[in-house]
RNA sequence: GGCGAUAUGGUGCAAGGGUUAGCACGCGGCCCUCUCAAGGCCGAAAUCCGGGUUCGAAUCCCGGUAUCGCUGCCA
């Protein structure tokens, strides 16, 4: 019943986005699924900029919608394109409706952004009622003199359908369709200026889908109510349309359309954050879709294996950070350690902490064990500049908290100056020398070893919160934990 | 207002005529334990409402409701 949703011709795919803000969360998976179906498929991916709207576009945001999708990982295969620079394709297009009966030209006065006369007709219930039928399409301008603009005639009746992978075969009735419109007027009174102007999104879209011979149009829902409009103007232009897919919005908690409200909503916040590209992605993938078992987490790879149109909800979703931070936790455990090690020198280098002597050899391996150690407890790339700084530098303060907590008991600085004498005196350096030389040492004391094993956290790393006390000394290497060691001890222990 | 789409725990997804309605996040508890995570185990929590079809409906049909989208010389 259903037609094939891949075939055997190539499959062609593209990302359009707008340069009138950020690439939004959207945006990004509405880019994400486009990539995944056009890599499984072996097709090919194409990025349009779609820019027609000269006063809202903004060209200095296009660089930042390239750095999110390469953050992501989302590379194309052609483009990008810009509709600017095509607008003679499109009038040709519009003057080939209006050749053939398909289009008309509208005399109606231009309005941006309002219902004026032309676009209302009296009121209901306080709502504006819209016109579907321009008068101008039978010949008979409303205020004839002025420059025109093409709108498309569509037709009185009938009804026209397409497939969606997506939501399955779709109707809409002719007579909700508006005549819409293809090209704006052109500047200036008539005699001076362009004929026409830019072209309007319809138009551009079809043009363009069929000139980059796209076979699957997959975007956002919201545009679900547009496709028949479109389906009528490929057939106006001999074209065969595309397959469409269409993908379910993404919502923020309060069940509005996603928007800055809610927060973070650029995938560059996300980068700046220290979330992890590969964990976005998976988040992303799994809003909307799924593979239909148990697994949530899956690699790039298995995700364009698995990935399937027909699989994709027509649900609208909610964000859940929540769900994201666990994904990111998630990547910064499993991840295998060489895939994780670049991003964290990558943050280190960011934060000033880096140093060069970690790039290679015998520093890399620390360097990539350190991290390996650390990483059960982080929750953001920066928490490696932050939480762990004294990893990295000698340069940390004590928390006050963890000094409160841990160094409470007074025979605590006496205990650091034995430990730093013992550790001194080991023979070797690693995780049961330096275990027994602790346990042995408290055992003598007389005190549990859970007192000196915290004391001494706080006192090499700071912190109360690190990872096992013998693997953070075997890493911190003797040197540096007797140091921090015997800086501790003679602290007096501060009064509230 | 018109047209369209959608409706499974708080959230994301599974079950697509027959299951004690499954998994994950989050939440609560327990275990592990040198802190905190991670991990393991246990728990609370859902088929929008009303009709119909059927031996049997979360699943199919109709109506209602709610939500979202479109209804621009925006994209």
């Amino acid at each position: 019943m259903s037609e094939p949703i891949s075939n055997t011709e190539n499959v062609r795919v593209r990302f359009a986005p707008s340069p009138t803000g950020y690439l939004h969360v959207g945006g990004a998976r509405t880019a994400l699924f486009n990539w995944l179906f056009a890599r499984q498929q072996r097709g090919t991916m194409i990025l349009r900029v779609e820019d027609t709207d000269v006063e809202r576009n903004k060209p200095e945001l296009v660089e930042g919608i390239l750095a999110g999708l390469n953050w992501l990982g989302l590379n194309w295969d052609e483009g990008p394109f810009y509709q600017s620079q095509r607008t003679e394709l499109y009038r040709a297009a519009a003057k080939k409706c209006l050749a053939n009966g398909s289009a008309f030209l509208c005399y109606c006065p231009a309005e941006k952004y309002v219902g004026g006369d032309h676009a209302e007709e009296g009121t209901e219930g306080g709502q504006v009622r819209r016109v579907v039928r321009c008068g101008c399409r039978d010949g008979n301008p409303s205020t004839p003199g002025t420059k025109p603009a093409i709108r498309f005639k569509v037709p009185v009746s009938g009804t026209t359908t397409f497939f969606d992978a997506v939501f399955g075969d779709t109707a809409f009735s002719n007579d909700d369709i508006e005549d819409f419109m293809l090209l704006r007027s052109g500047p200036g009174q008539p005699g001076e200026g362009d004929e026409f102007g830019q072209p309007m999104y319809q138009l551009s879209v079809v043009v363009d889908d069929i000139d980059m011979r796209i076979t699957h149009v997959i975007r956002g829902a919201d545009h679900l109510s547009n496709t028949p409009k479109q389906v009528l103007l490929y057939r106006a232009l001999d074209a065969k349309p595309p397959v469409f897919a269409h993908l379910p919005l993404i919502l923020g908690p309060d069940r509005k359309r996603l928007s800055k409200r809610h927060g973070a909503t650029s995938v560059t916040t996300y980068r700046e954050e220290g979330f992890l590209p590969e964990a976005f992605q998976n988040f992303l993938a799994l809003l909307g879709w799924a593979p239909g078992g148990d697994v949530e987490f899956m690699r790039t790879a298995e995700l364009i294996e698995k990935f399937k149109l027909e699989g994709v909800s027509r649900t609208n979703g909610v964000f859940d950070k929540a769900k994201l931070e666990w994904f990111n936790t998630q990547y910064l455990q499993k991840l295998p350690i060489e895939d994780l090690v670049p991003q964290v020198e990558l943050e280190l280098r960011s934060s000033k902490l880096w140093k060069e002597e970690w790039a290679s050899g015998a520093g890399r391996e620390w360097f990539t064990r350190t991290v390996d150690l650390l990483r059960p407890r982080i929750r953001l790339l920066p928490d490696f500049s932050s939480w762990a700084r004294a990893f990295f530098s000698d340069e940390f303060a004590i928390e006050p908290a963890a000094e409160a907590k841990f160094w409470k008991d007074p025979k605590v600085p006496d205990l650091l100056d034995k430990l730093a004498g013992a550790l001194a005196a080991l023979p070797e350096w690693n995780h049961d020398a330096c275990d027994h030389a602790l346990r042995a040492l408290c055992e003598a004391e007389g005190v549990k070893a859970g007192l000196l094993i915290n004391a001494t956290r706080v006192a090499i790393v700071g912190q109360a919160v690190a990872p096992p006390l013998f693997d953070t000394m075997v890493v911190l290497g003797r040197e540096r934990v007797v140091q921090r060691l015997r800086a501790a001890s003679p602290t007096p222990i501060s009064k509230p």
